[in-house]
DNA sequence: AGTTAATTCATACGACTGTATTCTTCACTG
DNA sequence: CAGTGAAGAATACAGTCGTATGAATTAACT
């Protein structure tokens, strides 16, 4: 079969760049954990850097991307109304952990990359996720009217802290999902609900006009 | 001055290995950017491992315990009745924020190693943290009875990932918190409020007994 | 079967890693 | 002022890093 080798080294490397990071990972210690020669990581990916890249963005695109057609196919079905919150948050998570249920150990990768990006990454990481985010903020705002835009950019980064920190534990919690997929799912049901909670919640203090909204509303976070 | 150098070491250790994690920062480099000799490192500290051992805990031993501390005072102040949530997450994150207020290159530092901490400091970590959670998972399973244990630890654990988000970014939200705080005192307002909102929630399905809940109870997460 | 391309393999290169060693400089004390 | 120990500085060491190279092997196709 065409591309054994290639997949092993991304496979390995999946795992073990998503426990000891980028830095944390040499290419003899991967090569040999694939059970392939050192010069087959140069020849099939040239560079360490573009073998972490297409690893992480393997799975990261597809699933990104169908978030976006999640919310896209719930707005059309909405008609213009306000969507449900839980609605909004389920398409926000469920494409990753559906990828995760079959391939554990993206999840911790994909909690690093968007937690601590390496420098390299960032730039490609920002520009993939710049249409989701204000998609999101944009269905989020329009639930929820009397929450400023700052507030809900703000909690949306909580989101997502919550997101990836559920992500790069779930291994320890749930070390066989594959074969018993139910306490995960229970988990990540509360993980909505968690999180439409706080979306939801009546702001700490008034809403906050004038400068501190516009550079609130300016800034961009990972997600 | 006594022990100048060895504390521009840490400084610069704080806010390099925060950047870049332990791996991503050779001695070299941060012998240099401290303007210290590199055998100074080793003077010193004796280890990388010890000197990123020392830098961590130095901020985050007095942070720790005053949480306690806080919560063990609001215990009191209530004689025996269910704290108020807020007031349980409130003495959860002032204290490391309020560290971070003076140290800003410090919230990253702890955002990273809590969230992914590195295979030699986990051990100590664990037995440093375990107090505390024990202790705020008591006082959350007081204040809301009819929330399983097992969910609530699940909760604390999302409520940390949402901790750790604000505090891996504050210091892109806010550059010069020092000189102006108000913005990130009203974000750790907001921050408090999604927590105890989503701590509050009505669980999105019955309480799991059995064996899930005995599962999830023995389970344990860094916070 | 013979030619060509694709892939695997062992080896090597220079740069960089954390740490040890050695020597010099400085400050303070008896 | 002699002496003692801490601190600073330069250099060295063995090991590992990512990557490059060229030969050996396998696979594919005419």
């Amino acid at each position: 079969m065409e591309g054994a080798t290639s997949d092993r080294l991304m496979d390995t490397a999946e795992r073990l760049f998503g426990l000891y990071g980028f830095d944390g990972v040499g290419m003899r210690a991967l090569a040999e954990e694939a059970g392939v020669n050192l010069g087959a990581t140069t020849y099939h990916y040239g560079s360490k850097e573009r073998l972490y890249l297409e690893t992480f963005f393997r799975r990261f695109r597809p699933a990104n991307l169908e978030r976006l057609e999640l919310l896209r196919k719930a707005e059309a079905a909405a008609g213009g109304r306000p969507l449900p919150l839980d609605t909004i948050v389920d398409c926000m998570v469920r494409p990753p952990f559906r990828t995760v249920l079959s391939h554990p150990h993206f999840a911790i990768l994909i909690a690093r990359n968007l937690f601590f990006p390496p420098a390299f990454l960032e730039m490609e990481l920002m520009r993939e996720m710049q249409p989701n985010i204000e998609a999101f903020l944009a269905a989020m705002a329009k639930s929820l009217p009397e929450i400023s835009p700052g507030l809900i950019h703000l909690r949306e980064m909580f989101s997502m802290g919550s997101v990836l920190m559920f992500a790069a534990n779930m291994g320890r919690m749930f070390p066989e999902v594959a074969s018993n997929p139910e306490p995960f799912e229970w988990a990540l049901k509360e993980l909505v609900r968690f999180i439409s909670a706080g979306l939801q919640a009546k702001p700490a203090t008034a809403s906050v006009t004038g400068p501190l909204g516009e550079l609130l509303a300016g800034k961009r976070f990972p997600s």
